[in-house]
DNA sequence: AACATATATATGATATTTCGTATATTAAAA
DNA sequence: TTTTAATATACGAAATATCATATATATGTT
């Protein structure tokens, strides 16, 4: 048994920002997305986001991998099983919540960001 | 299908402090638990207790319910299944975060409080 | 009625989080 | 090698959360 990467506590305090849940879930949703799909699905800053990006990823809930200009943020998979089972759970059960994002989010693949 | 009782962020910003997370999960684990015990268990004072418990209770997470001096809270049933299933899940895995707590509180019970 | 006990809330101080703006970094393109 | 595009970070201001202390409320006891 190793020690946990993240401790309950910093795991929800990283869920309890309006903009971080939402680009959790809907990276968690559609495996990875790069920087430039989330600014457009969350109608929000460059910075904004990226500094959210930031706290996920710090805390190890998020990996990031640079493929040219653009990045791509992932769940970590080695997030506890019971913290995987969460984003899960939230995930397919918070649709009112995410919809219009997913909405954006699928209007921008149809366009030229990281393309 | 009614609207639910409280919001993914919301519920997560409950869950984003130390005190509120730790009195959560032993309320969940024991049914139910009055302020005694958890100012016992979590060694925290009055005032910090109870205003955690408000918060919780205010965003319908937990029910409270008095029987003569003491007042007992319990995890509210109409929580949506997928939040009760977090808390599954979260009091079920975070042994190490809540040890010290329950062994208090397991004191607590040989003692004289809300006898 | 006066008192004691358990719990809740108000208040102002402090700490933490979030934000917008400006700037830095990195990689590709010209 | 200058420029452009995508992303990250630094920094001070503003908003929000938390706290300790004092006080209020509610119940039971004497």
């Amino acid at each position: 048994m190793s020690t946990p990467i993240l401790s309950p506590l910093s795991f929800y305090k990283c869920l309890s920002d309006d903009t971080r849940l939402k680009a959790l879930m809907l990276i968690y949703l559609e495996k990875e997305l790069c920087v430039c799909d989330l600014i457009t699905a969350l109608e929000l800053s460059q910075p904004k986001v990226s500094r959210h990006l930031a706290d996920l990823r710090k805390c190890q809930i998020l990996l990031d991998e640079r493929r040219g200009k653009w990045v791509y943020y992932s769940v970590n998979p080695k997030l506890p099983e019971w913290a995987m089972k969460v984003l899960e759970l939230t995930a397919h059960n918070t649709e009112a919540y995410l919809n219009e994002h997913i909405t954006n989010l699928n209007m921008a693949k149809q366009s030229e960001c990281c393309s």
